[in-house]
DNA sequence: GCAAGCCTGACC
DNA sequence: GGTCAGGCTTGC
C-alpha cells in the first residue's frame, strides 16, 4: 500500500525507464481511474514527450512537453495519485494484462507501455495545466521528509485537531499516510488525541525527528527488505499479523477511530493529554 | 466487516 | 474557515 516511501521509489522508477519517451495511444479500460473526462486526458497527453516527474507528498506529476503549435505552446502535466491499490509498471507490449489493468499508456514505437494497475481503484489519474498543477502542489503543506522544524511548528500552532489527523491531513504536512502516523507517534511517545497545537516545542521536535526518521527508513529499505522494519501494528508490509502488545513495554496496544481512521497506540507509553491545570493556563497566558 | 487515501458535503 | 463523517472499492 503506497505512502510516500513507496511513491518515491515509483518516482525514481519512472525517471529511470520512461524519461526521454514519448506518450503514444492511451488507451483508457476504466474511466473511473480518470479525474475527469477520459477522453479529453487521452487527447491532452498522448503524442507527448515526457520531460520529468516530481512528487509533493504521494502526488507525482510527470511533466508532458509541447506536442505540435496548436497546443497553443501549452505544457501539461499527468498527475498521479495512487490511492490505496495504484501501481505503474512499464511492460511490453505483448504481455498479457494483469488484472484490474485500467490505463494503458503506449511508448515510443509501441513496443513497450505504461500500465495502470489499481484493484481497488482508489487511485486517481489527471492532466493537468502548469498553472492548475502550482495551484494543487501550492495547496498542499510542505512535503514531509524536507519540511523544517519552524515550519512544522508554524502549521502546528493554534491547530485544534487531535494531532494524528493533524498529522494526516495534506494540506499541513504533504505525504504522511495512517500507517506512518502512527509510527512517528509511537516513537515519539505522543498520544494521537492530544490537541496539534497544544504540543510543547519539545514535542513538536520529537515529533519531527521521529517522523523524518521513519520516512528514510523506510525508503532505504523499499525493494529490498522490510523484514527488520517492524511498525506499530507488527506489519512489515503488511502481511505478519498484527502485534498486540507494545514491544517497548509490553503492554496490550489500544486501537481508536480518529477522523475515521484507526489508530493504534500503547496507552503507556502515549499516555492520555492531562487536562491542563490552571497554572499551565496561566503560564501560557504569560507567554502570548 | 474491515482497511486504506482522498474528495465531497455538512456542520459549527 | 475549520473540522469531520461518509463514500468509494475489493481482497482478506
Amino acid at each position: 500500500m503506497p505512502e510516500l516511501p513507496e511513491v518515491e521509489t515509483l518516482l525514481r522508477g519512472l525517471k529511470k525507464r520512461v524519461l526521454g519517451r514519448w506518450l503514444g495511444a492511451v488507451d483508457v479500460r476504466h474511466p473511473q481511474v480518470i479525474a475527469g473526462s477520459p477522453d479529453e486526458f487521452s487527447r491532452q497527453i498522448s503524442g507527448r514527450q515526457i520531460l520529468g516527474a516530481r512528487r509533493k507528498g504521494k502526488a507525482i506529476a510527470i511533466e508532458l512537453g509541447l506536442r505540435t503549435r496548436e497546443d497553443g505552446g501549452e505544457k501539461r502535466y499527468l498527475l498521479v495519485r495512487l490511492g490505496m491499490t495504484g501501481q505503474f509498471t512499464v511492460n511490453p507490449v505483448a504481455e498479457p494484462l494483469e488484472p484490474h489493468t485500467h490505463v494503458r499508456l503506449g511508448l515510443d514505437g509501441g513496443k513497450e507501455e505504461l500500465r495502470y494497475v489499481d484493484a481497488r481503484r482508489f487511485g486517481r489519474l489527471r492532466s493537468l495545466a502548469g498553472e492548475e498543477l502550482e495551484k494543487l502542489f501550492g495547496g498542499m503543506g510542505p512535503d514531509a521528509p524536507r519540511i523544517t522544524e519552524s515550519q512544522f511548528q508554524k502549521a502546528l500552532s493554534n491547530r485544534r485537531t487531535p494531532l494524528k489527523s493533524w498529522l494526516m491531513n495534506q494540506q499541513f504536512l504533504s505525504g504522511v499516510g495512517n500507517i506512518y502516523a502512527d509510527e512517528s507517534l509511537y516513537i515519539a511517545r505522543l498520544n494521537p488525541l492530544i490537541e496539534a497545537g497544544q504540543l510543547s516545542a519539545r514535542q513538536s521536535r520529537r515529533l519531527l525527528r521521529a517522523l523524518k526518521h521513519v520516512l528514510e527508513r523506510a525508503v532505504e529499505l523499499q525493494g529490498t527488505s522490510f523484514r527488520d522494519y517492524i511498525d506499530i501494528e507488527g506489519r512489515p508490509g503488511n502481511f505478519l499479523p498484527q502485534l498486540r502488545v507494545c514491544r517497548r513495554c509490553r503492554q496490550p496496544i489500544e486501537r481508536v477511530v480518529i477522523s475515521g481512521r484507526s489508530s493504534h497506540f500503547c496507552p503507556h507509553c502515549q499516555p492520555q493529554p492531562r487536562h491542563r491545570t490552571r497554572r499551565a493556563k496561566a503560564k501560557r497566558l504569560a507567554r502570548s
